[in-house]
DNA sequence: AAATGATACAAGCAGCCTGTATTTATTCTT
DNA sequence: AAGAATAAATACAGGCTGCTTGTATCATTT
């Protein structure tokens, strides 16, 4: 006996730095969901994680660029979740609905909500985390089509979509139950605004 | 000359107390709303304020307990001033254009934005933050006499009033150029909103 | 009006957190 | 296999929060 250290399959670096990468994004994730971004310190996240502080600002600047990542991270997630979610395309403004729809689906997570709708505007200021937004992207691109289409008055694409993307962000964050009622709510709007066009 | 300290205008305990508890606020509510809560210390608070940190901590529990103060005071400075620049009554519709247009004319300090929009959510958690929203409740009044008129379609007040709030909310953050049109396409949605329903 | 009590505030301390600098360990290159 | 480079751990300095102790001013009671 003599194993102590032979070579014990030596793991590629690459490898080795995605590992405490990710472990590092997984445990602030779930931190930073749960108690916010202020009340949660990096000794709780490195322990969580299984590391030190040293590997933490080994691969991130500061604890905003490890949040940042943990954004970033959540809107991939969220944009996967929304696609497997979407339906058939139909009509711009179902597809405006049905995008809405698979939106909230993708938004059931409570943590997910707090980390993208209240932690992230504030902690990297608005334009940042607007600009961080990638669900209100494809949602701009919905908007374009309706107008290109001519079923929405012809208001500035911008507007609408801020005014669109306020409405279903708000949507996400009502109880589960009674989110049938804004869905029901934000189509007659629509349909209100389609109908006051043509 | 012995005058040093023989009863120099005997300053009352509560005048005294208002004195210094709003100077922490006023000088709170300035460097919340410039840096943000996380970013500013209670340092440099009692500093800007001119008193010690002792005081701070006789008159609020913590720091939390002080922001708390400020955002209950911008909130009735909100409300205030919605009611000076309220526009005469109309039909319920136009009253809650009119209500959300005096909302967007009262928000347009930047400071207020901040803390009402961005760091109270944050700071003190969404339900907390809504619950102190003053203006909130005036629109659900609104949208409740509305309703009570008839010319909404019967969907549930709460429901109505938390999309209006998230549409005014959103417009309130939009350039101060473009809220006309946020304007606008609010009036055209809520249009909508009754055509549909006649 | 003098003493006793309550209130407002000041100063200092202990613990924690963040970010950085320094060292050690592991992997890649030649 | 030796050295270069990267990953991670340890140690440290500065700042901030909340608490505790101490002091001065106002109020109250007899």
């Amino acid at each position: 006996m003599q194993e102590e250290k032979p070579r014990p399959t030596p793991v590629p670096q690459a490898d080795r730095r995605a590992a405490t990468r990710s472990a590092l994004v997984r445990a602030a994730r779930a931190l930073f969901a749960e108690h916010g971004y202020g009340a949660t310190g990096t000794p709780e996240i490195v322990a969580a994680a299984g590391v030190t502080r040293g590997a933490l600002y080994h691969h991130f600047a500061d604890k905003i660029d490890l949040f940042r990542a943990v954004i970033d991270a959540e809107q991939r997630a969220l944009v996967a979740a929304i696609n497997t979610a979407t339906a058939t395309p139909t009509d711009p403004i179902g597809a405006l609905i049905d995008g809405g729809a698979a939106y909230l689906s993708a938004m059931g997570d409570a943590g997910r909500r707090r980390l993208l709708l209240v932690e992230a505007p504030s902690v990297l200021g608005q334009a940042e985390a607007t600009a961080l937004d990638l669900a209100r992207s494809s949602l701009a691109e919905g908007v374009e089509a309706a107008l290109a289409a001519g079923v929405l008055p012809p208001f500035p694409a911008t507007v609408l979509t801020d005014l669109l993307d306020a409405l279903f962000d708000r949507a996400a964050t009502a109880e589960a139950d009674a989110q049938g009622n804004y869905i029901a709510v934000i189509s007659a709007l629509l349909r209100g605004l389609c109908r006051s066009h043509t």
